[in-house]
Order: structure tokens, then C-alpha cells, then sequence
DNA sequence: CCTTTTCTGGACTTGCAGGTCCATTTTCCG
DNA sequence: CGGAAAATGGACCTGCAAGTCCAGAAAAGG
């Protein structure tokens, strides 16, 4: 279902879910209604439903889409570039400020608990973005070791996963505390435990 | 406000605090309603105003509350006695254990995003519940040192943080893919690590 | 017992948010 | 141009779920 066979379409439904994802942002997916989003868009209800007629749902799984992007872009280039100590330091610096200015509202953990998981297409945003995220870090690794800086025993893909969960983790308490410790913590533990295994 | 001053109103309060426990696993809390929860308790409305004269938000935080108990509880004897390898290990079985039956619902993090972080009380369930978490790994930690099993120059709050922060996050990202995977990487990373710093 | 408080049942109200509809305007394209 | 398709505005409908109310049953307790 091609939704927006004219650039003006284009224009208006991209529109509408930048906006619907900045109000998500502020007010949290609970406590926002369409007509929120409405307003921040400047658009009427009818423009709402002919962009995403199965209603409210698709939105959120559209804005869910476009937020699960900007994680990765956000993290690049460095990312995409882990081959050495410096550039996982600039990397780690990358994700604490990002996250520390994202502050205390999780946009992506909140869509799916509205959505329901089961939902279609809900589940494999999610997993896509992990997959890849973890992809990325493996790959880091496994440039340190290629340059010799870690030990080329070390289970990439299982450090990698533990890596990925000590940041999602970091994350949720952030978002409960308002504080980023376990964040920091878990990044610079986890930097530490590659360098434990140098040679 | 001491809201139940029989013994039959406080047996009552209790069922209905963990009959809305169980439907809110069940179905998760953007999709239950007071007539769910008054179905499943065998109670009417004007009970669950009576036992929370606030309505919803006031019974959504207590359950929290119950629900935050469990999560330690769970735990127990083993976090509180972490001073060998063995009792590590043993711990981190039950804690595989416990998640992965709890399967893919998050009673906690859920009900957060529909009371709002804000609202007093609710903040604090989590950074208590946190807090203490992390002081029984970090005690455990300590057990080991005292032991002669872990670096005593080891930074015990900070590798604390970056455990329960993987725990979070082997959690959460379990409850989005259903896939077990990450958390049990976070432990046993976590563990690794601190047998590295051995000696 | 008799009074007072607590507890319970369930009908009723109400506001709101999601969703529908259709008239009108704008854009597309031959 | 001119007709078709897309885009837009906004009034309207509707169902549902939170919350109210009051009458009546059960317990407390002197």
C-alpha cells in the first residue's frame, strides 16, 4: 500500500511522524492523544487516518520505525569505526551524551507496550535494531583483534551481547533514576573487561 | 491514611493487589481495565475504590510496589550469600530461571509508563529496588574479596552498576525478542570478568 | 442488643479519545 | 484545459473505561 504517491503526501505524512515522535518524546506514548499530535502538526484528524488508516497503531509503529533509525545514525560514525582504544572512547562518550540528553523518556521501550508486541511488524523493529547494533560492536571486536590489542580467545558474539545489554540496561535506569551511572558503568566495565583480555 | 483496618478489609486489599498483579502480567497494563481486575478478584467497583481512593494510579502503584518485592525475593537465599564461585553460580541459575519464565511480560517497567515517572512514590520503588539490588552484588563482591577470589583493587560500585545494568538489560531485551540470550551473556560476562581480576 | 463504622454490590454518569464521513480544495497527468 | 485522483478540514458519532453514588450487609465494640 503505497501511502503517499505525491511529494506533498510524502512531505505531510514524514511531517506528521517526526511530530508525532517529538510530542511521544515529551508527554510519553500513555499520556499522548491524537489530537496532540494533531496540533503539533498542524494537520486534521482525516490526514491522520489517510496516512495510517489502521489508525493510532500504525502511527506508533511508523514513529517507532523512525526512532529506531536515528539510535544507530546517532552512534555513527564511530560505530561503524571501532578499530582502536581511541575510537571506542570517542564511541562510548557518543552514547553517554546522546543518552544523557535524551534524559528520562525511553521513546522506544514505552511504543511497544501500547502496541503490544505480538503486533506484526512490532517485534522485528526491535530485534532488527539489536541485531545490528550488536553486529556493529562484534565487528569492533573483532578489529581489535585483528590489530592484536585483544585476545583472539575472546567469544565476540557473547561479549558483544553482554556489551548491548549492559547499555540497554544503563539506559532503563536512567530512565527510572534520572541518573546515568549504570550507563557509564557499564560501558567503561565493559571497555575494561576487552582490555583485561589485551594480547 | 490506614486503609484497612479489619482483618477482612486487609485480606481483601491484598487479593485485589495481586489478582491486578496477575492480570497485569497477563495481559500487560495499557490493555487492562478496572473491570478486569474487578472480574478477576471477585470484587466490585466500589471495592476498588474503597482500598484506592485515588483510582487507578493508586492500585497500578501498589501493585508495583508488590510486584518490586519479588523481584529480591526471588533472589533469595542466593544474592544474600555470594561469597564463593558456587554460590555465584547458583545464583545466576535462578535469575536465568526466574526471567525466562516470567517469559516476555514486564510488570515493572510497564507500570511505570502508564502512572508516569513523575508521580510521587513511583520514582522511588525503582531507585530503592535498584539501590539494594546493587548493594547485595557489590556485598558479594566484597565476600569475594575478603576471600582472596577477586582483585582487591577492583572498583566493587562500579562493577556492580555495570552488572545489574546488564541484568536490566538481558531482561529487556528479552522481553522484546523473547530470546534469553543477552541476559545470560550479561551474568556470565559479568562473572567472567571478575574472575579475570582473580588473585 | 443497639450504634457506629467498615465493607460490599452494582446501577449510573460522564468525559474523552479513537474513529467515521463527506464536502472542498489541490495536485496530477493526458 | 479538464477530469480523475490525492490531499485536506473539521464536524460528528460512538463506545468504553474511569469514576460516582447510595443503599444494604457485615463486623466491631461498648
Amino acid at each position: 500500500m503505497p501511502n503517499a504517491p505525491t511529494a506533498k503526501g510524502r512531505a505531510t505524512r514524514a511531517r506528521i511522524v517526526e511530530g508525532a515522535a517529538e510530542v511521544l518524546r515529551e508527554q510519553g506514548v500513555a499520556f499522548t492523544t491524537l489530537d496532540d499530535i494533531r496540533g503539533r502538526t498542524g494537520t486534521s484528524k482525516s490526514q491522520l487516518f489517510h496516512y495510517f488508516p489502521a489508525g493510532k497503531d500504525e502511527l506508533l509503529l511508523a514513529v517507532a520505525r523512525f526512532e529506531a533509525d536515528r539510535v544507530l545514525k546517532d552512534q555513527q560514525p564511530h560505530l561503524g569505526r571501532l578499530d582502536s582504544w581511541e575510537s571506542w572512547r570517542q564511541w562510548r562518550d557518543v552514547v553517554v551524551e546522546r543518552y544523557e540528553r535524551q534524559g528520562d523518556r525511553c521513546p522506544l521501550g514505552s511504543l511497544f507496550l501500547q502496541v503490544g508486541r505480538d503486533r506484526p511488524g512490532a517485534r522485528a523493529i526491535v530485534t532488527g535494531l539489536m541485531r545490528q547494533w550488536q553486529e556493529q560492536l562484534a565487528r569492533g571486536m573483532r578489529a581489535l583483534q585483528a590489530n592484536g590489542l585483544v585476545s583472539s580467545a575472546l567469544d565476540v558474539e557473547r561479549t558483544a551481547a553482554a556489551l548491548l545489554a549492559g547499555i540497554q540496561g544503563g539506559v532503563t535506569i536512567m530512565m527510572s533514576t534520572g541518573d546515568s551511572t549504570h550507563l557509564r558503568a557499564a560501558l567503561d566495565t565493559g571497555i575494561e573487561h576487552l582490555r583485561g583480555t589485551a594480547g
